[in-house]
DNA sequence: TATGAATGAGGATTCATTCAT
DNA sequence: CATGAATGAATCCTCATTCAT
């Protein structure tokens, strides 16, 4: 008869409604704003259950961020890995944009909330961000000493890179005039990559 | 003669001060985090005393972020009028954006906390914001139209000018490894305007 | 079995417990002057407990004035409707008047308080008040018609009649020398109905 | 030229300016809810003005509250001593009725008010109206003795009788479907004459 | 294990009162 | 003497967290 129902975990995994609701929940309103009973709310569990599964609401926190940021990286990673011409890195800026849109509310929370959570920023900063940099470096780099490039500072245009996709992702949050789903403005993501691009390139002689 | 002496308010405005005070501590701890208390103390004055000033907290938010935002777009307008050069952009950006520094709190308390108050977001948007987009795209317009700039959209590029300052202006913070007071990387923001040139001239023939 | 005990709640209903504690706080300090943390400390429960029953002090008070009117002309209407002969009249007022000191607490909360709450006040009205004129003087106008009393405004009498409850209810309180628990002036009731009745009734040829 | 403009005491008396505006104030919105900063707004002086005049906020009440009674019950005192027949009370009770309206702002802050204010209250008790009381006392007494009025007890009497009053003064207030300036029902006021006086009159033979 | 009632520290805000001018 | 800016204690209320069931 018990069997009937099982009653503890029907649901695709309890931890894992819990963070989604959270990334929903923070990117929508904020770290603070977001109260423990909406978010137990938003999850479908009682109040007191998050804390069986979290020691308290900053390590939801915690770890909807590191999830995201992990996620993140790792699909640019990837495609960057994939990448064939140095010249092709437009088409995958351009993809990579596009669905910004997908990961925009992971963005929000990450980029924003995230800022005033020192030790969860240094830790972001370290095991993630500084890898991330590294590898766009060294394509840059890489792409410079072959001269498609044109030769800048490798660091530095590796930043001005991430920060690219940083900036289209809610760029539009806070640029646009509409309101709440930020429509990722495609052709905002084209311009983008398209002046980065051919300011990048060494022009053909 | 007595007047030189007004020994309750002998700092040059406790309106001024509040303000300030709250532009430092939202930056450095975001809205929600700070409290009255904390505000008062940090402009030197009674918790009272802020809502003699203020009709609340919010209030306290909305002027700081107004403030700033009219005189960072102030700023930037003014210059982009004094340019000469089409080519010379370069230049203004390189100077605006070493002294982003100095603007660096109040872009943070704009950009990232300004996000959860939609009334206060939208009024920057219709008073400030969309006025300094037509401007920076009639700029470039021009540019294009006398063949110096590539053939763009440009109010893309006007969206992609702007996003630029925001992000050398905090994209530092974020992306950066240091702590508090981001050092305005001159290097960074060096390249940010190389690219973007670079991306927006016509090439030579 | 396990039922019988709960712990958490053996009193016999914490909102009762806080609306109990509410009407006599009111009473003896009034709204303004009772503080949501003697409140708590007078209902045994912590501060933030009455708002887990109440969405705020103001919805405390409304509770309590409304089942205190309810009950108290529930009572009254009871008894009226029990009533045999028209003249008997003063019997039942006798009684009734007796047991207001049971109520005393609550017609000062109801009369005093409920004045300044404007939206309370209007809703007492047309819910019970009203009702509860018009059966009174639905009462009066029969006993009128059978002669038994004298031709008067039985509107105008029905007020003498409700009002009087009021009057000996604390008027006690307010003309008395007594202090706090004003005990029922017996006499004075009775010496409220005789007059009443007398002057109510026809004389006899 | 500082003799043109009589600065200090132009207007009939400051401090009666501001008792007056207390009065109102604390009969429309309690006492507790006037703030001082309205206090000074009403009576057109500057809020620190108010304690040059009365130690605190209270002193303000105590003496609007003392002042009020004392006219009232002077004013009470003096009519009944002019009364000719015993059976004239009902003329006078029917003339104080209906200017009760002029005072009804005094009742409502002496009996609502004042019964949180203990140490005033047991001031008035034993300086006003006892002394009240006794004389009403007496004339009733007198009334029964001379077998005009019923053989009732006259202390209890002469409650009834100054309950009456205060009934009439802000019954309207409470039983009224009416809003703010409560017109004084004349009809209820005779109602009341007329039933006390029925009940309390020796019936002719 | 999941619940949700209870908690109480802490937050924004009000307001009587003071005091330098 | 009148003013009103400054004060800060005290208020109502929120919300993360605990714990008995």
């Amino acid at each position: 008869m018990s069997r009937l129902f099982h009653p503890p975990a029907p649901e695709p995994n309890t931890k894992q409604r819990i963070l989604a609701a959270a990334q929903h929940l923070f990117a929508c309103q904020g770290y603070e704003k977001s109260t423990t009973r909406q978010l137990a709310e938003a999850a479908g569990v009682a109040e007191g259950t998050l804390f069986r599964y979290f020691e308290n609401k900053n390590a939801i926190f915690v770890e909807v961020v590191t999830q995201g940021w992990s996620e993140l990286l790792t699909e640019l990673l990837t495609e960057l890995s994939e990448i064939e011409s140095y010249g092709a890195v437009a088409e995958m800026m351009r993809h990579r944009m596009q669905n910004l849109q997908h990961h925009s509310e992971l963005l929000r929370v990450c980029l924003m909330e995230a800022q005033f959570h020192t030790e969860l920023r240094d830790r972001i900063q370290t095991e993630l961000f500084s890898k991330m940099l590294g590898v766009v470096e060294a394509f840059i780099q890489t792409g410079i000493e072959r001269g498609i490039y044109r030769p800048l500072n490798p660091t530095k245009v590796a930043h001005v890179f991430l920060g690219m996709f940083i900036m289209a992702g809610f760029g539009a949050t806070v640029l646009n005039e509409n309101e709440a789903p930020p429509t990722p403005d495609i052709e905002l993501a084209e311009t983008v990559a398209d002046i980065f691009l051919h300011g990048l390139l060494t022009p053909p002689e």
